[in-house]
DNA sequence: ATTATCTATAGATCTATAGATAATGC
DNA sequence: ATTATCTATAGATCTATAGATAATGC
């Protein structure tokens, strides 16, 4: 039953992993234990020999979610040159990124469900808007623009909305125009 | 025990009124059917008398959260004339109404919470946008100016995102900064 | 001997239902 | 007689813990 160290440690490092999917599909409260240990091919007895409690585990799944995500984008604006704003646009307000929750944004999949976690969790909320607003920045500037913070925060806000009333609204149409409209906001240059 | 019609109809009304309030507070998982229906003054026994489901439950009251804060902002609008956009920009996306969600808007709210929930309640949402889109549209018509769907739909993003984003964080300076980026990207003429 | 994971379970939820109670409305 | 609300509870969760099991690591 016992396996070896480094297997425990890669099996930790999978249930948080698996856990920073199944949090952004069903969010914090809407996925238990049983089933997240399950999905990592594992048993619910185990969990609280490596986590001290259900709330840790959100705070680590949400880092991991945040890390591996701008890492992404991150080498999106390393290849993209002067166009990298306006590719990662309208990547970031696809209709794949709509559909794919559990591996995109943790803003877009979570900030609903940050209102009463306690603040370790907050906390990364804090540091994913920082680094959002941070990349947003960079690309510009790849494109010769210098955008300000406040800037940067306000397409953040911008992006982050339409992605998460895409995903509210019943209407796959409705769905569609939130994003085309964002997305024709950010990108036409005649504002 | 038995009450009059008149006073069940009004208590009826009651557990939706308080509801509208505690799901916009919690989310609609946030709570249960007890606490809703004691925060009522009732008690859990006599729910399913007057509801299929929880889940029609949380359909009447995002509809009745939705309809109460439109029609404070029609209000808004009627008696702000030209400036009518400008002054909702800035109590949207006002500290108070950031701190006050269980009174505020049903988009920012409860968006992160409708991805599974069942068709009728996700209807609520798409209605939801369309209303609020509607009404930006009728205030720029105020100040002459006339304002397309898509680019209502935008601010409709930018605004809800901002909302959220605000609350999502833990650092108070970061959340009124948020805001404010907000505000002075949607009410600023050099755009 | 130590320990990573397992099975089993305590105790507290939650949604939904059953049947009792007591006041309305015919 | 009807029915709005009550108390009580079934059955299914959920977080967290206890103790057994069996393989690692000294």
């Amino acid at each position: 039953m016992r396996v070896s160290r480094a297997q425990a440690e890669e099996n930790r490092r999978r249930v948080v992993e698996t856990s920073s999917r199944l949090f952004r599909e069903h969010g914090f409260d809407g996925i238990g234990i049983a089933d997240l240990m399950k999905a990592a091919g594992l048993t619910q007895g185990g969990f609280y020999k490596q986590f001290a409690s259900k709330e840790e585990l959100a705070r680590e799944a949400s880092e991991q979610a945040l890390e591996q995500n701008l890492a992404f984008w991150q080498r999106m604006r390393e290849q993209g040159g002067e166009q990298a704003f306006t590719a990662f646009v309208e990547r970031y307000l696809s209709a794949t990124h709509r559909d794919a929750a559990d591996r995109g944004c943790l803003l877009a999949a979570c900030s609903g469900h940050t209102r009463h976690r306690a603040q370790p969790v907050r906390a990364v909320f804090s540091k994913a808007v920082e680094d959002y607003a941070g990349l947003l920045i960079e690309m510009k500037r790849q494109a010769g623009v210098e955008m300000s913070r406040p800037q940067a925060l306000a397409v953040l806000s911008q992006i982050v909305g339409a992605l998460m009333l895409s995903r509210a609204v019943d209407e796959p149409a409705l769905s569609d125009e939130i994003l085309q409209a964002a997305v024709a906001r950010l990108t036409d240059d005649r504002r």
